[in-house]
DNA sequence: ACCCAGGGCGTTG
DNA sequence: CAACGCCATGGG
């Protein structure tokens, strides 16, 4: 079987196991920015945590955040992790869009995806993968986001290595799928899904894996063990 | 008590 | 450019 139709394949079975999701989980374009940069190495639930504390306080808007006093934004935000860092940049995102876009997220998102891109890479704690969460979930404009929950579920599928770069996951579904937005939209949010039952879940034996037997280990075919080591089970 | 979540940045070699 | 340290919460 060919990449493409591996790589169709998989999309199948998640999203029949799985449903679709139609992300991204947020009440606006403003919400996606926002949660995409707050999300970074931390769980959606510290995430929802911090959203529900910017609604709370009224901070759901560029003018207001950008006035707020960093520290008190700090604390809004503390279930994030990084608390101090990822205030101080989103403030700085916050005027640069008061600034230079009029306010408006829809004049950033004006340029084609490449130079859209670089102008969101440029911006401080906007990296590869909050860049491409950005274009995708909140511009609307395809472009496939990868992260650690696909090096793992492609490694295991034999697909990536399981050091891959950011740039060698993403050409993989870019160099083998059709550019499409939904589709990439779809994707991603299924690998996430799945990454969240199959991964968070402490459950090294996975026996309702809808990969199965596309799961490999070492490469060789290891059945339904396609989640964590298969060490912390009981039985 | 310990592990790790939907990363990114600045600094080194 | 890869490797590393840093940032520093909350749930299992």
């Amino acid at each position: 079987m060919d990449t493409r139709t591996l790589l169709l394949e998989i999309y199948q079975r998640l999203l029949n196991s799985y449903g679709a999701r139609h992300w991204w989980p947020a009440e606006s374009t403003f919400e996606v920015v926002i949660g995409a940069i707050l999300t970074q190495n931390v769980a959606w639930k510290n995430v929802e945590t911090a959203i529900e504390n910017l609604k709370r306080e009224n901070q759901i808007s560029f003018e207001a955040l950008a006035s707020i006093a960093q520290p008190e934004l700090a604390d809004l935000i503390r279930s994030t992790r990084y608390y101090n860092q990822k205030a101080a940049r989103l403030q700085e995102f916050a005027r640069l869009i008061l600034v230079e876009y009029e306010g408006k997220l829809e004049n950033l998102f004006q340029p084609d995806v490449p130079e859209l891109r670089k102008r969101l890479l440029d911006i401080r704690g906007i990296g590869k993968e909050t860049a491409d969460s950005i274009i995708l979930y909140a511009a609307q404009k395809p472009i496939f986001v990868v992260d650690a929950y696909t090096r793992r579920t492609f490694s295991r599928v034999g697909l990536l290595p399981t050091d891959a770069t950011y740039e060698a996951m993403q050409d993989l579904f870019a160099n083998h799928l059709d550019e499409d937005l939904y589709l990439f939209q779809e994707y991603h949010a299924q690998i996430v899904g799945h990454g969240n039952r199959v991964c968070l879940a402490r459950r090294p034996r996975c026996f309702e894996c809808p990969l199965g037997e596309y799961c490999r280990k070492e490469g060789d075919l290891i059945g339904s063990l396609c989640c964590d080591e298969p060490t912390s089970l009981p039985d």
